[in-house]
DNA sequence: TCTGGGGTCCTGCCGCAC
DNA sequence: TCTGGTGCGGCAGGACCC
């Protein structure tokens, strides 16, 4: 049997401020966008102090500002997080080398085979992460990744849960269906419209209705998912397929000469973002979110991998002239897809 | 009225080659 | 020569993740 480790920092880009700036500790604390809750922007962490104002991730930040006028609001200060995510890293990997990244501030862990008892393992490796940098972290441990996720969900912050195989009905089939990764907004009020509220009345469909309802991969996934089923194994090394920029204006703008010398400045940051990484890539997307929010994109693969920014401006240009620009435009995005190491 | 930025993966559609 | 099935790459959109 499989034993998974999933570590979760908490409330982490408010923790890492309020390590920076002790005089936080205790406020209704909110880092997002450019730190001005007046602009355009969302919230990418809330304080614990902040959520009990109802402020959470992805909420904007205007709406933040109404509920809590009062609270401090920070941009967000990725170097300074991804310092000390690298020290937690650090330190998991120190621990146990099968180690999966996810994202900045998560990470599983393989622990099958270190010969200690999961609830120990989990309290060395809470110290450790205290001792390196002050901050709290939640753990969970279950037989495979999907479940550790949902188990160091369960009680945070400073939490550690450990799920079994015989847990499943009784712990994972209450919870609400948005618990289990994958299931978003938008299948969350799907499946609301088939009385499907709890991970357990999900698990209670069978699988030739969901892949009618979901198709064959997403619907055969929920499926397993919703029986914790999940054999998938930790991705201890990856290499990005596509590397992007966009940017949102404060102010949406309707003029060419704006619009193609954003579209020109993207297309810089992507090649010296490229360039940097050691990356080519083939496939040229410009993103053009109009004034009413609707998303459009348009592609061009090139023939040869490139990472000159001439070339890519090139594709760039290509493909804004295929879009009619009667709208107001609210943001731009470059991306490169296809990528190779060079 | 509000809705970031950087990604991945999936689906449906189209044209093309065989 | 015409037609249809199939596989594949490219493209556009959408859902989801942190």
């Amino acid at each position: 049997m499989r034993r998974i480790l999933h570590v979760d920092m908490d409330a982490f880009f408010a923790a890492v401020e309020q390590k920076i700036n002790p005089a936080l500790i205790g406020k209704p604390l909110v880092i997002g966008g450019s730190g001005d809750p007046t602009k355009r922007g969302v919230v990418s962490t809330a304080s614990y102090d902040a959520r009990k104002f109802g402020i959470h991730s992805a909420m904007p930040m205007r709406t933040a500002y109404k509920l809590c006028p009062h609270a401090v609001f920070l941009p967000v200060n990725y170097e300074a997080y991804s310092r000390v995510s690298g020290r937690i890293k650090g330190v998991l990997r120190k621990f146990c080398p099968i180690m999966e990244d996810v994202g900045i501030d998560e990470a599983f862990l393989d622990i099958s085979n270190i010969d200690k008892p999961s609830e120990e393992i989990a309290k060395e490796i809470k110290l450790k992460i205290i001792d390196e940098t002050g901050l709290t972290c939640s753990i969970g441990i279950a037989p495979n990744k999907l479940l550790a996720k949902i188990a160091s969900d369960m009680q945070k912050p400073d939490g550690l849960t450990i799920i079994m195989k015989d847990n499943i009905e009784s712990r994972i089939w209450p919870l609400p269906v948005r618990k289990l990764w994958g299931v978003g907004p938008k299948t969350e009020v799907y499946l609301k419209t088939m009385d499907i509220e709890t991970i357990g009345a999900l698990a209670s469909l069978p699988l030739n209705k969901l892949i009618e309802r979901f198709g064959e991969s997403y619907g055969r996934y929920l499926y397993e998912a919703s029986r914790g089923i999940d054999e998938s194994p930790l991705v201890t090394h990856w290499e990005p397929k596509s590397t992007s920029r966009e940017i949102t204006f404060e102010k949406d703008i309707g003029n060419w000469q704006d619009i193609a010398r954003t579209i020109a400045g993207l297309t810089r940051e992507v090649a010296d973002d490229m360039k940097q990484a050691g990356y080519k890539g083939r496939t040229v997307t410009v993103k053009v979110r109009f004034s009413d929010f609707k998303t459009h994109t348009r592609a061009k693969t090139l023939v040869v991998s490139t990472n000159l920014v001439d070339k890519i401006r090139m594709a760039a240009f290509d493909c804004l002239k295929r879009f009619e620009l009667k709208k107001k435009v609210r943001l731009l995005g470059v991306r490169v897809g296809g990528l190779e190491k060079v």
